[in-house]
RNA sequence: GCGCCCGUAGCUCAGUCCGGAUAGAGCGUUAGCCUCCGGAGCUAAAGGUCGCGCGUUCGAAUCGCGCCGGGCGCACCA
């Protein structure tokens, strides 16, 4: 709608600039103007003009709105400003064709996979991990909404270091030796020599990896244990491997309920361990080979190791060692090769597959109470790979047509690297469609730190060192960092007091008797509102420095402070039905000239249509903040309107029915803009 | 050393891709607004060398070059 008009200017302007003065522009800018009052779409095409034409652009300006030939919806065009072209849009019409749903946009061949989350199976998660979530999630939402078939894909890294310390740990440092030991453990919450953790077994492991550094710190011949649990997880055939197995599973299914709880679901958890069952690697090794893109070293440090040369690529010219082993001389292959073959058959440019069985989420295996998991991510089928008997009824997974890999700054260079092997390999298409959606990390102020350390104890006191810093990473590995469901605890206390100091008070001024949902479900919706926006709302390239305050706050640039607003437009239809007044929007009659729509009303109808828009730049750009800011920019625009323009002691009939039409597609759109976040709507706030 | 990111109001950030009108929010501070769709709200005030310098341009927070400060990468770790 709003996107045609602008197409229908960009090309009046144009044949306007080539009749009228004989120039041609390639590109008509149109942007909008500081206040409503000079238009709403300007070009500044006249200052470009300016030079070639020895004009100046005023008077350029005024030519052009003379000569300019105005397409449908648009009703004036005036020069403003020191030459700029304005136009005013058909306030009546254009309201009048918003009330009218918009058709979903076409769907588009292909399929996006989406990796997100990718947490190490070995512990809780934290808030950096769900930033990555949330991150993700309003990607695939966003990618969904433009009409792209989706796959999301979380991948479990069930070999590597971090799950063999936490078995080491177990095995050496708590007894637990068997996979039924594991299994208990997991059910009664708690280790054979401790405590229990009602919070359960991810908690459990957090604790004890940072144990199992502090161990390896102590006695350095403890190390070894890591390597017996590595060689043990890759033969994959005692009962060692068989305590990983029951530790990843335990662990990955309180990550899908944590994520779960925030209304993120998978498609598919790919296991790196398959990956190596199914000699993805192999295969790919072969490939690499005969494609002559890796070669072996015989000589200097390198010697024996496979490399992947970097130095013909413009991206690594000028590194010092542009070569990247893949294989080591020991003949074992490393993380970058598997990603290399993870990432070929995820284009579906493997031979081979993997099994498919359904992964059987246990939601209650955390802390995460059943009924905060939203139905559509309970009843969502999320599968994992295997290496045998796998299900006949499962989907078709992989072949992507372009692949987008969510994964935080640290990893810049490793993903460039997989990128460039598939262009070595032969795949530049493949390449140029590999795309690594980076984002900075959250960290932990020293201010932070000192208040988990009050809040959940002193192993999170910071060193003298780290205390001077701006800010400290998180570390999975010093047990640092805010556990991903506490923070959610802490933010349901929060919404939950307050929904009861609200109900408390008058019952009945706004909520009556038919508000959807109950209090602990809009409690939820709340702090779920709140935390998503809160990670969505800075640009992804800057880094969090955690902040308690700011991330509990419920006042302000906030989720609540959006949702809020969704409500108050629904308590205005409520209120009308209840007073017979009806919530029918009519425009029959009610007085379509331009004065009939003051500018509070207009921005609101400006900014729902700009949501296509928002929703498509922040897809090319990836940068789900400026979806974000959109829906700030909107709820303050209705908040504003919602003041100034009451509706139901409006006597006027056709003045309350045009602003019934504005709040009405307020509600709509800024539902859907919600949606998008993945921001849920509470019934009542 | 090389590469990437960040630097805008006391604090946290938009705006930078694609140069344009008086640089905007939120928090905090100060002063107001509930007989009226609930105040998780609204109105207003104070608060800015857009890190610094040079350049390009009619015009620079935005583009280029050079600095300064901070963060992160550049493993036979993942």
């Amino acid at each position: 709608m709003l996107d045609a008009i602008r197409t229908a200017i960009a090309e009046a302007v144009r044949a306007a600039v080539r009749e009228k003065l004989g120039a041609e522009v390639d590109r008509v800018a149109l942007e909008r103007p500081p206040k409503a009052s000079l238009g709403d779409l300007a070009s500044p095409v006249a200052f470009d003009l300016a030079k070639s034409l020895r004009k100046a652009p005023r008077a350029i300006a005024a030519e052009l709105a003379a000569a300019v030939a105005l397409p449908a919806g648009v009703r004036e065009a005036r020069v403003e400003g020191g030459g700029y072209l304005n136009f005013f849009l058909d306030r009546g019409r254009f309201v009048r064709s918003l009330l009218d749903d918009a058709p979903a946009p076409p769907s588009r061949p292909g399929k996006v996979i989406v990796e997100h989350t990718n947490i190490n199976p070995n512990k809780a998660a934290h808030i950096g991990h769900l930033r990555n979530a949330v991150l993700g999630d309003v990607l695939v939402r966003t990618l969904r909404h433009l009409g792209h078939t989706v796959e999301v894909q979380n991948y479990l890294d069930d070999t590597g270091v971090q799950v063999a310390d936490v078995v080491a740990g177990l095995i050496h440092l708590q007894g637990v030796r068997t996979a039924d030991a594991v299994r208990s453990a997991v059910r009664d919450r708690r280790l054979p020599g401790g405590e229990a953790n009602a919070k359960g077994f991810a908690y459990l492991c957090w604790d004890l990896y940072a144990e199992v550094g502090r161990t390896y710190a102590a006695k350095p011949e403890s190390k070894a244990w890591r390597d017996e649990v590595l060689h043990a997880i890759e033969r994959g055939d005692d009962e060692t491997a068989r305590v990983a197995a029951a530790v990843v599973e335990a662990v990955a299914s309180s990550h899908v309920a944590t994520m779960g709880r925030l209304g993120i679901a998978y498609d598919l958890l790919p296991r790196e361990s398959d990956i190596l069952h199914k000699h993805f690697w192999a295969t790919a090794f072969e490939m690499l080979k005969k494609a002559g893109a890796i070669h072996q070293e015989t000589e200097g440090k390198h010697a024996g190791c496979w490399v992947l040369p970097l130095s013909e690529s413009e991206e690594f010219a000028g590194m010092e060692e542009p070569d990247k082993i893949l294989v080591r001389s020991n003949g074992t292959v490393t993380y970058t090769g598997k990603d290399i073959a993870y990432q070929l058959w995820k284009f579906g440019l493997l031979p081979i597959d993997f099994d498919y069985t359904p992964f059987a989420v246990d939601w209650g295996v955390g802390s995460v109470p059943p009924g905060e998991i939203p139905a559509a991510v309970r009843d969502h089928p999320v599968w994992r790979s295997g290496h045998t008997g796998g299900s006949p009824n499962a989907p078709r997974f992989g072949h992507g047509s372009r692949v987008i890999n969510v994964i935080d700054v640290r990893q810049s260079y490793l993903q460039k690297v997989v990128k460039e092997g598939l262009r070595t390999l032969g795949y530049p298409a493949e390449a140029d469609r590999s795309t690594h959606f980076s984002y900075e990390i959250v960290a932990l102020s020293p201010k932070a730190a000192r208040e988990l350390a009050e809040r959940f104890g002193e192993e999170y006191r910071l060193s003298p060192e780290d205390e001077k810093k701006p800010y400290v990473e998180m570390s999975g590995r010093k047990g640092l960092g805010v556990k991903a469901d506490d923070l959610v605890e802490l933010l349901l206390e929060r919404s939950r007091a307050e929904v009861e100091s609200r109900r408390g008070q008058g019952e009945d001024a706004a909520g009556g008797a038919n508000a959807a949902g109950s209090a602990a479900e809009d409690a939820r919706a709340i702090a779920v509102g709140a935390l998503r926006y809160f990670l969505l709302k800075v640009g992804r390239n800057k880094v969090i420095a955690f902040d308690f305050d700011e991330a509990l706050n419920f006042e302000g640039d906030t989720g609540p402070y959006l949702q809020y607003s969704l409500v108050r437009a629904g308590n205005i239809f409520r209120k009308l039905r209840e007073r017979g007044i009806g919530d029918a929007v009519s425009l029959e009659g009610v007085g379509l000239e331009a004065g009939d729509w003051t500018d509070d009303l207009w921005a609101i109808a400006l900014d729902a249509a700009s949501i296509p828009d928002a929703a498509e730049r922040s897809v090319d750009a990836l940068e789900p903040a400026t979806l974000a800011r959109h829906a700030f920019g909107l709820a303050q625009a209705f908040n504003h309107f919602y003041h100034r323009q009451p509706i139901l002691q409006e006597p006027d009939a056709a003045v309350r029915n045009r602003r019934i039409a504005i709040a009405r597609i307020f509600q709509r759109e800024m539902g859907r803009l919600l949606e998008l976040l993945g921001i849920p709507q509470p019934g009542r706030m």
